[in-house]
RNA sequence: GGGCGCUUAGCUCAGCUGGUAGAGCACCGCCCUUACAAGGCGGUGGCCGUAGGUUCGAGUCCUACAGCGCCCA
């Protein structure tokens, strides 16, 4: 036994294994680019700074991974830039919680202190989930780690701030926004989640100031906003309303008149067909207000109660606004001004981080005017400088890009990029600086501010791509690695991430961020829910890389990597490809058991069938892998690897192998060698990229420990001349004859231990391929004799297997009862019958005959003749039966 | 309301440019054969959601419908 076999243990265990060379990797320089005429770069989607790793992530991550080690290996110079995001909000929240459990509050401790705790804290747990992604076997050029706080990055956004401004992209302006009531601060659009909730419409009677015994019904979901209101409006063509239109009604519950005024926006059906207009607290009421300029009343605190002022009635000020819901309400029905109140299911938007009900809420903010930047960034995507993989994406990106709304960077929090803004109390101007300045650039007084509020965390990671590059320096990184080659996301913040991206890439360096955008499905439970951690159906892959190991995780990963459909994720699966990384540990020590003196020689041509075949194989498979990896096809990759690794090289070369390996024959016994070895190696490397771990080490097993397959190169032989396809051809006879016999033992239940003898008849040529695998035939069906006989014998007495261009015959002797074999031959022969049938209906119809391409002609013909004789041979065996019985 | 995706073996899913259905798991036999029982060998199982259409030929292309899911408003 050879010393790398002794040192392998018996089963696969994966922790100390991939611990030792997780240590390898990240103590050398294995993960950073090497100087090359091609580059390949991926920029990581940056993790959350405050989280931790869940499925998603390992999902995304192991994905980016397999293409870095791939690209590294076929040689081109591999960045995979990693780094994390400061996640304004959540981290926040994170910290804020932390301090309430300590009782204190950061409006307490005020600003400094409360970063500093922020700072603290993201030192201590910020590392978490880099940690983790080096556990999955990420191979990131971790020296070259960012953060969205750095000082770079930093400077990458007061850079491009500026510069929006002063091209007068960036505006401040006073106008609705989603504003989040327990935060406190503006969201955009997009954090906006909108949910069907079941509530109510109130229909509030609103008398006329003319005819105050009459009045007119108005339907609200929201009855507490009436103090809010600047009109009640009517469809212009509603014949209920016209007499209306331009009079005058009381708000109930105050001392105000409002006008009804018609508007088309109203919806005649919904309701009453009268609506209260509040442009102060809905976002179409606001565009109503704005076309008749009615007044903007705002009744809300940032915190959502009432405010203390005029507008609202004194009994209400200070209340919650539910509170306030349910008093006026009641109000209302006891002055009879309540006509009903009916069941509504309505969309309600909650804060994607609060869950908080979101109020439209009136403030002043900064934007993005957005268009000039989303018009290159459309054009882009539209001329194929982007590609989007699948390419239906598109249409996702497409629509959100051509409806796009300025965006408000602006958030009332303390953790983020604060804004290079200050505001002089001695004039009006806002001094806009990359630097913090000394004095007001309008008047040169001293007086100035710097405002208060932080930029949206998207404003910094949409220039990840190039900052974490070194823009805005001209760096040789930037040159070198950007446009970057692949954005791999979930479709999840295609517009979040992806579009700001792409537009803040085109404005800032003037080429896009990526050529490629992959977008991979998102990761459900076994039963399709997604993983959330209030449902508890969170499947932690650190907790599967502990049970079953990283490499098992990856596998499974990549072999459900589908294009455009979520994963399911069952974790038998990866308990399923934990054995697959076993089987891999077992044929490698296998190998290692019996590899002699023998070396991997790529440029070894092997002399026998077995070894050229295998080689031929092992060829197909590396060029099936690189091509799925071309189109992003990680399942297939995958799929190959498993077909190859498991179904060819484990069930059939090694087995094939001992015949030679056990045997006298020392030079065939040497070919043997070299070739096991030599496609050990080949399709270690094919595994690296998707099985880091195992395949180094195994590799490092293989050819030494001073050696690194992370740092080899990919497989590229070309095994596949005339020679090889040979080969291959006299390998299928022999599968074909040991199948054969196998099914006839295994449809028999005769004992795998009994050894058997049998005869195969057919014309000389196959003779003369299969009498040169005679013994690998005996081993691999267990036979302990195996003769020939010509073509057209008919053999007494024995139970048949035809096969292409062959019929095997094991006798029966004493094995097993000739009822048995009938019923056997029986169900054969209606299985090929049933196929029979297909292609004579096919080949009997002449417009097929006339139509179809020749070879597809020719081939089904082929194959109905070869299923016929095949049949025929059943039957004469049957005759043969059914004559001894 | 607009858009997108999915529907294939008991379960989870492959099936790329149309050539006549595959894998894993499960299940049923027989085996602890000196790499591996986390294994080996053999086997059972499918009107490819429904209805039309294009085609010599449709799981694959087109249309409609149904069910499920997602996104946007």
């Amino acid at each position: 036994m050879s010393e790398q076999a002794q040192e392998l243990a018996k089963a696969f265990e994966p922790h100390a294994m991939e611990a030792a060379i997780s240590e390898q990797w990240l103590n050398s320089d294995a993960f950073v680019p090497k100087d090359a005429d091609e580059s390949y770069c991926i920029v990581i989607p940056p993790p959350n700074v405050t989280g931790t790793l869940h499925m998603g992530h390992a999902f995304s991550y192991t994905l980016q991974d397999i293409l870095i080690r791939w690209q590294r290996m076929k040689g081109r110079a591999t960045l995979w830039q990693p780094g994390t995001d400061h996640a304004g909000i959540a981290t926040q929240m994170v910290v804020e919680r932390l301090l309430d459990k300590e009782g204190q509050h950061r409006r307490d401790m005020g600003r400094e202190r409360f970063l500093d705790r922020v700072w603290q804290w993201k030192e201590h747990s910020g590392g978490t989930i880099v940690g983790q992604l080096k556990r999955l076997g990420c191979s990131c050029d971790w020296s070259r780690e960012r953060f969205t706080l750095d000082e770079g990055l930093s400077e990458a956004v007061r850079e491009v701030f500026v510069r929006l401004h002063d091209e007068g992209l960036i505006y401040r302006g006073k106008r609705l926004v989603n504003w989040d009531p327990v935060l406190e601060t503006a969201v955009s659009d997009l954090e906006v989640q909108h949910e069907e909730e079941q509530g109510h419409l109130w229909h509030m009677c609103y008398p006329l100031v003319d005819e105050p015994d009459k009045h007119i019904i108005v339907a609200t979901t929201r009855p507490e906003t009436m103090f809010g209101d600047a009109a009640v409006a009517v469809h212009p063509d509603d014949e209920r309303y016209q007499h209306l239109i331009g009079r005058h009604v009381c708000l109930p519950l105050t001392e105000r008149t409002i006008p009804v005024i018609a508007d088309t926006y109203v919806d005649r059906e919904f309701g009453t067909g009268c609506v209260k207009i509040t442009p102060a607290h809905d976002f179409n009421d606001y565009d109503v207000g704005t076309r008749h300029n009615l007044p903007l009343i705002n009744i809300l605190t940032p915190r959502a109660h009432m405010v203390d002022e005029d507008t609202v009635p004194e009994k209400y000020r200070g209340m919650e606004r539910y509170e306030a819901r349910e008093y006026v309400v009641a109000d209302l029905d006891a002055a009879g001004l309540l006509y009903k109140i009916e069941e509504h299911t309505h969309q309600v938007g909650r804060g994607d981080r609060s869950h908080a009900v979101l109020e439209p809420y009136l403030t002043d903010q900064w934007y993005v005017k957005i268009q000039p930047l989303a018009d290159p960034a459309i054009k882009a995507v539209e001329d194929g400088d982007i590609r989007f993989v699948p390419k239906h994406w598109e249409k996702t990106y497409f629509e959100w890009m051509r409806n796009i709304q300025d965006w408000c960077i602006s958030r009332q929090l303390w953790w983020g990029h604060r804004i290079p803004a200050w505001y002089c109390s001695d004039c009006e101007h806002i001094t806009v600086s990359r630097s913090t300045p000394e004095r007001c650039e309008g008047c040169g007084s001293t007086h100035i501010k710097q405002d208060e509020d932080v930029l949206d965390t998207w404003f910094s990671s949409g220039l990840w791509p190039f900052s974490t590059l070194g823009w805005p320096e001209n760096t040789k990184e930037l040159e070198t690695f950007y446009p970057t080659n692949v954005l791999v996301t979930g479709f999840d913040i295609i517009f979040f991430w992806v579009a700001r991206m792409i537009m803040m890439g085109m404005k800032f360096t003037g080429k896009v961020p990526f050529r490629d955008v992959y977008i991979h499905a998102l990761i459900r439970d076994a039963s399709g829910q997604k993983m959330s951690k209030s449902k508890g159906n969170v499947v932690d892959p650190l907790d599967m890389v502990e049970q079953y190991g990283s490499d098992a995780l990856r596998f499974t990963l990549a072999h459900m990597a589908t294009p455009g459909r979520d994963v399911k994720l069952d974790v038998e699966r990866i308990g399923s490809n934990r054995n697959f990384m076993n089987k891999i540990w077992n044929a490698a020590r296998f190998v290692f058991m019996n590899r002699g003196d023998a070396k991997p020689d790529a440029a070894f041509v092997p002399s026998s069938d077995i070894n050229r075949w295998v080689l031929f194989e092992l060829d197909t498979c590396a060029r099936e892998v690189d091509q799925a990896l071309v189109e992003y096809r990680f399942n297939e990759a995958a799929s190959s690897l498993y077909a190859f690794v498991w179904g060819v090289y484990c069930d059939w070369y090694v087995e094939a192998a001992k015949v030679s390996l056990y045997g006298e024959d020392e030079a065939a016994k040497l070919d043997t060698q070299i070739t096991m070895l030599t496609a050990l190696d080949g399709w270690l490397r094919l595994l690296h990229p998707i099985c880091p771990f195992i395949s180094e080490a195994l590799w490092q097993a293989l050819h030494g420990e001073s050696a690194r397959l992370v740092s080899s190169e990919w497989l590229e032989q070309g095994w596949n001349g005339p020679d090889f396809v040979e080969a291959g051809i006299s390998m299928r006879h022999v599968m074909n004859v040991v199948s054969g016999i196998r099914s006839i033992r295994g449809e028999m239940n005769i004992s795998p231990a009994r050894q058997l003898s049998a005869s195969v008849a057919c014309d000389t040529a196959l003779q003369d391929v299969l009498a040169a695998h005679q013994d690998t035939m005996c081993a691999l069906a267990r036979l302990e004799k195996l003769d020939f006989l010509p073509r057209d014998t008919e053999l007494e007495g024995a139970a048949v297997a035809p096969i292409d261009g062959a019929t095997v015959y094991v006798p029966l002797a004493g094995l097993v009862d000739v009822d048995e074999e009938l019923a056997r031959l029986d169900k054969t022969y209606a299985k090929l019958d049933k196929e029979i049938e297909k292609l004579l209906g096919r080949l009997s119809n002449p417009k097929y005959r006339d139509k179809a391409p020749a070879e597809v002609v020719a081939k089904a013909e082929q194959e109905l003749e070869a299923l016929r004789a095949q049949q025929a041979e059943i039957q004469a065996a049957v005759q043969r039966l059914n004559v001894l019985k």
